[in-house]
DNA sequence: AACTGGAATTAGAGAAATTCTAGGCCATTG
DNA sequence: CAATGGCCTAGAATTTCTCTAATTCCAGTT
């Protein structure tokens, strides 16, 4: 796994004021594992069948936790796409999705590659934390 | 109810091979009734609730069933804020949506006030069917 | 190295949103 | 006005996510 990566996850943890247990590193190892750079979009289920194919003991509580406090840390972003289903965002750098409907498919959007020409002045007392742009995408034949 | 609203309604049942039936009928009044040029931001309990608190006898999953045939009709339009939480959106031209997390509310944002620069080509084989941008709002203090 | 308090984890129950099923009802067509 | 096929319904089931209470773990302190 990028080694950079790890350190800044044990670092970022201690910061949020987590410890770095067990559980949390194996899903940090996981997430940012092996190809650290790969853009992956994973569900709360499919890292916990990911954990279990490798024999890391976990469980499906403290997987919804663990990627709920990455997220509040900003190690992750959480994508929601459809009612019932959302993906953790290992990429948290500005930028946004294509999302494929038939697939179920998450795909990254550089930010260069989308633009707003202009941004409303957000309601007052109200500040904007996030912008989501999703594409939604057919994918025909 | 606007009338032009309601007969536009029974029109594009019929073109979608829906049936004006006492259901949708009483549904599509509890849409774009009364206030009919109001935005509307409902979910599938609010709209199921609202029936029965004005006497319109009908079960949640037609109301469900209701609200996606309607969104496939292009009568609706469904916003997903958080997953377990999805809005169908009364407003079907193009525009966006601020969405403030304290209080759950939807506001949309007419189109005008958000343009984007650029769009990035879909992947090969695919078009883009529709463009979601919401911007999350934090209400401070 | 044992102690201790608080944090973390767990299994399983629970909650919330949505979908499915099977049977009966009703709108349209002829 | 009967037949046909779509429609509606209640309730069960499913899915996704959260909560609870008990246990375990960890960091700092003796």
């Amino acid at each position: 796994m990028a080694e950079r990566k790890y350190r800044e996850l044990i670092e970022q943890l201690k910061t949020a004021g987590l410890r770095p247990t067990r559980q949390r590193l194996a899903l940090g190892r996981l997430l940012y594992g092996e190809n650290g750079d790969m853009e992956r979009h994973v569900t709360a289920e499919q890292l916990h069948a990911e954990a279990m194919a490798s024999g890391v003991r976990v469980s499906l509580a403290t997987v919804y936790n663990t990627l709920h406090q990455f997220t509040e840390a900003k190690l992750l972003r959480e994508v929601v796409v459809e009612p019932g289903r959302s993906y953790f965002d290992t990429n948290v750098d500005d930028h946004h999705h294509f999302y494929f409907e038939q697939s179920g498919r998450l795909q990254d959007i550089p930010s260069e590659e989308l633009e707003l020409k202009s941004m409303p002045e957000p309601p007052a007392g109200g500040r904007i934390r996030r912008v989501d742009v999703i594409l939604r995408v057919d994918e025909e034949g």
